[in-house]
DNA sequence: AATGAATGAGATTTCATTCAT
DNA sequence: AATGAATGAAATCTCATTCAT
């Protein structure tokens, strides 16, 4: 969309605290305006307007449409690789459990995410795809997992099996959790496929 | 992109020879803007350029733009969902064996696609998305799949077990179609991945 | 002025007639906006509307508004340069006749551009400055005028004075004729101007 | 750019030094944009920001942008105007002399002043143009240099013809030296012009 | 049937200027 | 006096679609 990759990153810093509220104002705006119409009619000034500033001011903020998109991918993604990381490091539950709740949080994110932004929640991610940032976190998230899987498995397991059952891991969730996003299912029910998902995953890939 | 939902259906009901081709060739241009100009740059007189025509030829045989995306989306999955059957109907082969070459099937068309379209095949899909026949191909597949996992499965499986588990056959394989495409692997991984996620499902819900 | 320094070039070349004829009649339109409103309130909507087009059509036929001054430029520069060439051939005429002539047409046309423009014409050719062909053009009068003194000079000038001489003549010649053109004189005035400069520098260089 | 004529004078009568600092400061902030950015990149805000004060603060000193580049061209004119009348009241000096003398100071000036503010300076001088403070001081010029011509000049010289000397010399130092200051030529070959073209037009008015 | 010029609504973005703090 | 966030008119440019030829 794009042709000269102009800046991603958001405009200003004014006197902190304000510019902050309306940094997220913006953001909030946006996501309200993708859900009502769609992401071919996100224009800046609909987003201005339900953000109940005028246009000008929105770019006072943010130097272009792609990053008011970007910015809420951001938030989004890194917010839940948190969490993420928080499930993976408690050594105090068992893998499988482990596996389970992650499965559980990323479709009830994804979930929620498309709740609140309706369909648009994957125009976004789509939209942002390639981007460099993102092919980072990704390489993160790669890795963590490759070391859960490591410590979590029975000694003899040979490295490539163990590289490829992570990114197995990771892909199947991240594939399911899309998938389900769509269909805008009731908390057990996702909770079911998470349990599923998980104990599947386990199983195959020889969690204790 | 549309505003009042137009007609997405072809213009022509194409009796000529001459009409269904010129069709074929438009949808063929478009996949080659798609991929050398993007999504963003898919302008319809660059279709019509493309197909050696003049936007108003191309008028004739597409009432509006996202009726040629649509078009495309049904031409690759229509053929894709009658190899799917065929491969279903196979009862030469045993189930895990015709799991496998439904994943591998369809890991490699997604990928294809995507080798032919660009990540714009994602573009698509998302594009073309809720629509009402895809919602009806949705329930073909859903149906078809938990015909062929209850006849599959030894006698005393519950039907709501039956159920849960071909959704959960169509939706891994699908979600982690679509994010295999992404990486472009080589044919040989692509197999690789078919017969792990179709062992994975398989020992799953319990095939023998 | 442009950051990227898109084209400049018109944009096509439709059915040949019809086109040339809406390109001149763009710069037509143009040139009245420029007179009536200024450098600064020339938009192209304006010039559209003073062209009886819509802004849609303008930019078929050029990629962006400085690609109209650059054709304004081109147009009357071009026109201009073949003219004063055809007086320096005219060997049936001596030297200093030449001169006067070249120093007439130039204070002359540049008056009646002005006359047609306004000091835009003034606008214009700041505007355009220092572009690549512009350089090429004022890189060819150079030369052909120096050829000019050379050969009009008796036998045994310095190349050195020839030289300056002819870069004399072109600097004077170019300053006092843009300077008469913001001041809007009356043809016979300028014929005046045109004699006195051609007498002052064939003195000076020593014309026969 | 301005609408409706505004006011094109400083808004403070600056009785304090401060505030005659600050009005400096801003023109010199000015230039300094002028030359990094281009005319067309010239705002307000930046030229606020390149002079350290804040938008707002800008808007007490000067009335609008337009003042801004108006003053600077005031300065650079009038500090420019005074220098040739002490060059032209200096009787100690031959009339030829004081010509040369002229001349050089204002080739030097026209390309220090284009040196120091890029090719912007004829911006400048463009957009200030026809404004009336301008056209007042063409008249006082004209009338200055008439008395001299006439004065420096043999007794019996016509009224006509000294009103005519006297705007041919003030035409063609201004318009060499314009034409020059494009080039950016060094020091001494500045001055060699300022020789060539005060003794051409000293040898054509017939100074003595 | 085919053409492709014309349309013009609408998208993105900028910036001179104001005014509440 | 100073600040700088907010404004919004206006500029540039695109592109889906139509319709006269």
């Amino acid at each position: 969309m794009s042709k000269n990759k102009p800046t991603l990153a958001p405009r200003k810093r004014p006197k902190q605290a304000r510019s902050q509220q309306m940094q997220q104002d913006i953001l909030d705006a946006c996501i309200r305006v993708l859900r009502r119409d769609g992401i071919a009619r996100l224009t800046t000034p609909r987003i201005a307007e339900a953000a109940g500033i005028s246009v000008g001011s929105l770019y006072q903020y943010f130097p272009n449409k792609e990053a008011i998109l970007y910015a809420i991918h951001s938030r989004t993604t890194e917010i839940a690789w948190i969490e993420v990381q928080r499930i993976l490091d408690d050594r105090g539950l068992e893998a499988r459990e482990r596996l389970r709740l992650i499965a559980r949080f990323y479709f009830h994110g994804e979930t929620e995410d498309v709740a609140r932004m309706g369909p648009a929640a994957l125009d976004i991610d789509h939209f942002v795809g390639q981007d460099a940032r993102h092919q980072e976190l990704a390489q993160q998230v790669a890795t963590r997992f490759t070391r859960f899987v490591r410590e979590s498995l029975p000694r003899k397991a040979r490295s490539g099996d163990v590289e490829f059952a992570s990114r197995l891991v990771v892909t199947v969730i991240d594939g399911v959790g899309r998938n389900l996003a769509q269909q805008g299912l009731p908390a057990d029910v996702l909770d079911e496929w998470a349990r599923a998902v998980a104990k599947m995953l386990a199983d195959f890939i020889g969690l204790p």
